[in-house]
DNA sequence: CGAATAGTGTCTGTGAGACAGTATTCT
DNA sequence: AGAATACTGTCTCACAGACACTATTCG
């Protein structure tokens, strides 16, 4: 019998993407408390049995908390676990992932927050560089065959919006008329009557989710042959 | 500060998952212990901190020693948690799901462990209806995009075996033609030089995978129309 | 008017379903 | 020979990329 053996510690570390100036970017906070007092990390924290109901609602706590943010797309990652990743002890952390329009940031991005390019992130604590790599990695494969990326948006968004917005998750550019096409089969998305965007040259319909759930497709948006 | 506060349980639970007489099915074995005693479960156990190098690892131990399997395909599927899922407390359980060939698993299937259908599952303990639920849609999701359903065979195979097997996984039947030459562009496989089946009634070219890894494909091998 | 961006129409190559037809073994 | 299963060839339709073309606004 084990029963002695002490319980490991369970936290968890949310990826929050948003899409800035073209670029996919992660938040990162400086961190309060040790271990890695002042060190930028995942934003994160431990679970709370008496007030969480499960990780996820452990998650949307902790985003609230921290980052001053609700209502925002939220997925699990998966879990990271071992013995060296924690100096407290062996750990398993929970990882989840949420997307935030920027616009919506914008309006009140907390002090200790800092947005960095998934492509230029320095060394984290932790092993958070491997949970945002996988972060990133996940984003890019379900973004190709989900309405994933459209929760980067703000609730209304014009087509040109909806196809950079792809474009820059999954990092290659995409045919207007096939992308165009392929979103009016999907019905993914629907016009918002009489409401167009004007901060192009010329006037662009806006669109809104059909459904606010995630819908996936059968098949990649961009296929890239191997 | 919450310093104070017990740390949740942390537990690891399997999906062994295997094709027999042309069925999904899932292995479930009878618990030695409470809770739950004597009724039949995920197989699972505690994380050992003092052994385990991850919960992966946990994972593979606990098949080891507890359905005496080794070298399966072996992923995490997600983590469970909750106040109510286990009667001793606050508890995660990181899931994962495991592909074993019938083959193998009838040269020596442990007397404790029972093959049901996923499709004739009785209300089990914990939320491991929920787990195999959930198991099952990532089976089904990802055997048609990935070679996954190749774990489900042995080392070598025929080609209508493979099709068979994808078409028991996903539930559909495989145009045959379409399947070879889908299979085929994919590079997949390779035959194994000089080598036939001869279970059916013309002998059949032997092949294997070409690598170990998982690969997925950018299309779902049978595209149903939503 | 021309620049810039939004949106449409059409041609073409590729890939998948359907299915007929051929090959190889067994009884 | 005929049944059963393995394998191949071909026809056709649908879909995605390419790209030219039209539309609408602004300076």
């Amino acid at each position: 019998m084990r029963h002695e053996e002490p319980r490991p510690i369970l936290t968890v570390d949310v990826i929050l993407f948003t899409v800035q100036d073209g670029e996919l970017r992660a938040a990162l906070q400086r961190r309060e408390m040790p271990p890695f007092a002042g060190e930028l990390a995942l934003i994160g924290g431990y679970v709370h049995i008496s007030e969480d109901a499960n990780t996820l609602a452990t998650a949307a706590r902790v985003l609230k908390e921290k980052a001053g943010l609700e209502g925002l797309f939220l997925e699990q990652l998966m879990t990271f676990s071992g013995p060296d990743r924690d100096p407290r002890g062996w750990s398993a952390s929970v990882a989840y992932y949420a997307l935030v329009p920027a616009t919506k940031l914008s309006l009140a991005l907390p002090h200790d927050l800092v947005l960095v390019s998934v492509d230029r992130i320095e060394k984290l604590p932790f092993d958070h560089n491997t949970i945002v790599a996988t972060a990133v990695q996940r984003l890019r494969n379900k973004g190709a065959y989900s309405s994933l990326p459209a929760y980067l948006l703000p609730p209304t968004f014009t087509l040109p919006q909806l196809r950079n917005i792809y474009a820059e998750v999954l990092g290659v550019e995409l045919n207007d008329s096939a992308f165009r096409r392929k979103i009016d089969e999907l019905r993914l998305i629907e016009p918002v009557p009489g409401q167009f965007s004007k901060v192009s040259a010329r006037p662009a319909k806006l669109y809104r989710l059909r459904s606010s759930a995630l819908r996936e497709f059968d098949r990649k948006l961009r296929m890239d042959r191997i």
